[in-house]
DNA sequence: AAATATAGCTTGCATTCTGCAAGTGATATT
DNA sequence: AATATCACTTGCAGAATGCAAGCTATATTT
């Protein structure tokens, strides 16, 4: 019953608020592996390739469901798996994380072709729109498989 | 001359190799106060009003000078000064920065109007754009002053 | 049914990063 | 000449991170 703001924010800038809920190493990758690799449980995280910490990897699903962006639901044929997946507020990050991308492979060495990125750049609604929808249509399969992106049309 | 690669990142992926570079909570707050704010000067970062500590901003701007993402030159009327200025790596930033504060204002309580954020999603394009042409033509006038956006036709 | 394996964590500990206050050296102002 | 300002640096305490090991509940194998 504190008279207290339950919220104490460095500033009221969006931007600001957005970092300190999403401004560290590892929590927009785990947002992506949900978003365009399919992946749902904490070893597939695990594994992911990045070599996230197990610690760290429970503290950031934690918060992560706690600031709304993910939900989870224990598994019903295999109850030990428990089964993340991105709400609504999480997949409305899949801009953030397509531009991030752009940039990171514009502007380092990540060894994607250049004609790729400026499809991307180029088919950035199309790619926007069918991460919508496969989110909207409980779409399992995952939008990158081996690096290779499955879009209609082959965008 | 060893044989040794310079840089060692946990993955290949765009996404991640952003994140090494910016995933942290003042990296990108200190580009968005060059990008909108018009902020040169390490007094005026330090006063922004999100409370960073010094130690911190001097490691961060170094960083991000090491990363190509910002330059910096003394000052020619007070050489104590040092004029920090965003790369053409930095300024393509902005989309990334964009879509940031439209996740935040949409979902956190930033106290931002409904009408403007879905008016910036809506004229993304026109902002990124004249964001462009401001670094082009080294525009000093900030695009926001006090919380409020100087664009062409009022956006 | 008992033993073993697997999934999703938690714990302990050493290292690194962060935040805060104070201090420093090079200009600039009074 | 004294004082102020700018851009940092330093010291230190506390928090966050990374790594290995352990733990509990459920599932599989024998």
């Amino acid at each position: 019953m504190s008279g207290k703001p339950k919220s104490k924010h460095r500033s009221g800038c969006p931007v600001s608020i957005s970092l300190e809920i999403l401004g560290d190493r590892w929590s927009l990758l785990i947002i992506r592996d949900l978003m365009v690799r399919g992946f749902r449980t904490f070893r597939e995280f695990q594994q992911s390739g990045e070599g996230i910490a197990t610690n760290i990897l429970a503290n950031r699903l934690r918060k992560l469901e706690t600031s709304g962006i993910i939900g989870s639901a224990k598994g019903v044929k295999d109850k030990r798996k428990v089964n993340y997946r991105l709400t609504e507020k999480g997949v409305d990050l899949a801009p953030v994380l397509l531009e991030l991308l752009i940039w990171g492979a514009r502007h380092e060495q990540t060894g994607t072709p250049c004609a790729l990125i400026e499809a991307m750049a180029k088919h950035r609604e199309a790619i926007l729109a069918e991460t919508r929808r496969r989110w909207r249509d409980r779409d399992p399969t995952p939008l990158q498989v081996d690096g290779k992106w499955q879009l209609p049309q082959g965008g």
